[in-house]
DNA sequence: ATTTTTTTACGACAAATGTCGTAGATGATA
DNA sequence: TATCATCTACGACATTTGTCGTAAAAAAAT
C-alpha cells in the first residue's frame, strides 16, 4: 500500500515530488518560502521520521544527505482523496466536489476542465 | 468558524446529523451496526469531548441525556473537502476528483450527476 | 426498600503529531 | 591546524486521538 501522511509530512512530500532529491535545507527553505514558519530542526525531524517509516530514502553523496520520496505522488493523493470521499461523503465524488466548491463560485476555467475530463470519462 | 473533526468524531457527527437528538446508546448502536467495533464508553468519551469543544450540545430531558450537533453538516464537510483540496491538490477540484476516482472506473451514474451539476454551474 | 442494570463522569494510557533545544559530528575558512 | 559555521542525531514536551476501566450516580426491576 501507500502511505497516509500527516499534514506536516505532506508538505515535505510535496516539495520532494517537485525537486528530487533534495537536502534538508532546500526543503526547509521551500516550506519557509511558502509561508510556513517552522524551525529547521523541526523539518529535519519530520524528514527523519518519514525516512524511518519508509516513505523517503536517504542517500549520502559527497557528504551531503539527499532525500527522495519513495511513496508515489499519485498513490498518496489517491489515498487522501479517496479517504475523505469515503469517510465524509459516503463515497460520492459528486458530494465531495459540491462541498469543496460549495460556497465560493469556483474558477470557471476549473469547472470547464473538470467538465471536459468528465465528458471524456463518460465517453469511454 | 466551523469545526474540523477527527475521524472518530466525524462518525459521531454523521449519526447526529441523521438522527437528532440522540442518546449515547443509540449513537453507539449505529456505529456498531456500521461495523465499527468500539466500546460504549469510548463513544461516550468522544461525545463528551465534542461537547466540551462546543461541537455538540446536551440537553437532559426526563433523565435521559440527549445530544445534538451544533456544528452544521454543510460547514464541516465544506471544511473537510476544502482543506484536502487546498493542502493536497493546490486548490484544484479537478485534481482532487481525478485522484479520488482515479484508478477504479467510477459509477457512471455518479459521473453523469456530477456532469449535470457542472453544466448547471457553468450556465449560471 | 433492596438489588440489579444502566449510564455517566473521570482518569489513564499508548501512539501519533508538531515543535524545539542541545550536543556532537562535519565541513569550510582563516 | 585552529576556529567558526553547519548539520545531523536525539531526546524532550505538549497536544491530540483513540480506547478503556472503574467508580459513582441514576434508573429499573423485584
Amino acid at each position: 500500500m501507500s502511505y497516509q501522511p500527516s499534514e506536516a509530512e505532506l508538505e515535505i512530500l510535496q516539495v520532494l515530488w517537485e525537486i528530487e532529491p533534495a537536502t534538508v535545507r532546500s526543503i526547509h527553505e521551500r516550506i519557509a518560502a511558502a509561508g510556513k514558519d517552522v524551525g529547521y530542526t523541526t523539518v529535519l525531524k519530520q524528514i527523519q521520521r518519514l525516512t524511518e517509516k519508509g516513505a523517503l530514502e536517504k542517500e549520502i553523496v559527497e557528504g551531503s544527505h539527499l532525500y527522495r520520496a519513495i511513496v508515489k505522488e499519485t498513490d498518496v493523493k489517491q489515498q487522501l482523496a479517496g479517504k475523505v470521499m469515503r469517510t465524509a461523503f459516503g463515497g460520492s465524488a459528486l458530494q465531495m466536489v459540491m462541498h469543496a466548491l460549495g460556497n465560493e463560485k469556483a474558477d470557471p476555467k476549473e469547472l470547464q476542465e473538470l467538465k471536459n475530463w468528465l465528458d471524456n470519462q463518460l465517453k469511454k
